[in-house]
DNA sequence: CACAAATCCGACAACTTGTAGGATTTTTTG
DNA sequence: CAAAAAATCCTACAAGTTGTCGGATTTGTG
């Protein structure tokens, strides 16, 4: 199944985002100063708090092995894009991607060079594209950062 | 008005497509059977409130000149498909484009169909808007509810 | 042991969402 | 014309989410 997605506060995600330029996780402090240089006056237990929500929610771990707790996110960002886009998908397209991709190039405006590279990506996929069935081979994101890959999670509640 | 985009719940959701395929517009009595036909078993009135709140986000507007006030979508799917993906575009990739359309592309699986349709895109793109100069290229706003220009959230209110 | 640093637990007001009930205002019709 | 029917309007209300903490408690450390 597709995990139900929980989405995420605008402050959580202000959050996440830090944790995403914390390569090697960050601690409550830390975040919380972090937070404040980019500009958010939080309380510390306020940081805190939202840390706690994002972990309830799946999109952060934190490793309490030491005595500050370090935490890291278990989302990239991209990881985080595709799963909004699948929510997108979902509730506005009747799971096909094509009206969104539809409407971003429509709409939007890319530079050449996102362009090219696009182009790129397409001649890739269709040579290994198939039919109807699914395809074994995945093509993986080469992006730099992050590289964790969640699997998993345990969710039921109705 | 292109305003901040207003959430839009569930349920919400479920009237706002009905609507989508009632091009003459609906009332909330219509609505209230396609919704029953849809497998919603609500009351009138939860119909008539759902409507009411997608008034007040702006999502529907509601011609009172008859007897029983006859509803339509200010949006179609499309435009909302769009003003989606701003948002994502904004809470996630800082106004870029083209994280959202690397992710889908990579990500999901398009039919060959959908692919050239793509590269027909792709080209006439670069044709008709070659930026060329060193500025910016040009935003070139054509859609009615296009252009929503922001780069930096502006939440501080601590 | 007394402290400082952390974490844990609980709270609370303002919204949002799902879901209606009842009052009021027209129209219709016998 | 007086009731019934059909609509709209206004109000409500329990859950759940979000933004923001404050205090209590636990635990290394000098």
């Amino acid at each position: 199944m597709v995990e139900p997605n929980k989405p995420i506060s605008d402050s959580e995600l202000d959050v996440l985002k830090q944790l995403w330029d914390s390569p090697d996780g960050a601690t409550v402090r830390s975040l919380h100063e972090l937070l404040r240089d980019a500009g958010h006056d939080w309380a510390y237990t306020t940081v805190q708090t939202l840390l706690q929500r994002l972990e309830e929610k799946g999109y952060v771990r934190k490793d309490s092995s030491e005595r500050a707790h370090v935490f890291k996110a278990t989302s990239s960002r991209e990881d985080l894009v595709g799963s909004q886009l699948d929510d997108l998908m979902e509730r506005l397209c009747e799971g096909e991607a094509s009206p969104l991709l539809l409407s971003l190039v429509q709409r939007r405006s890319f530079s050449t060079q996102d362009i090219s590279a696009l182009r790129e990506l397409l001649k890739q996929m269709e040579h290994e594209e198939s039919p109807a069935s699914g395809s074994a081979d995945k093509p993986q994101a080469r992006h730099g950062r992050g590289g964790k890959r969640r699997s998993e999670r345990d969710e039921h509640r109705d």
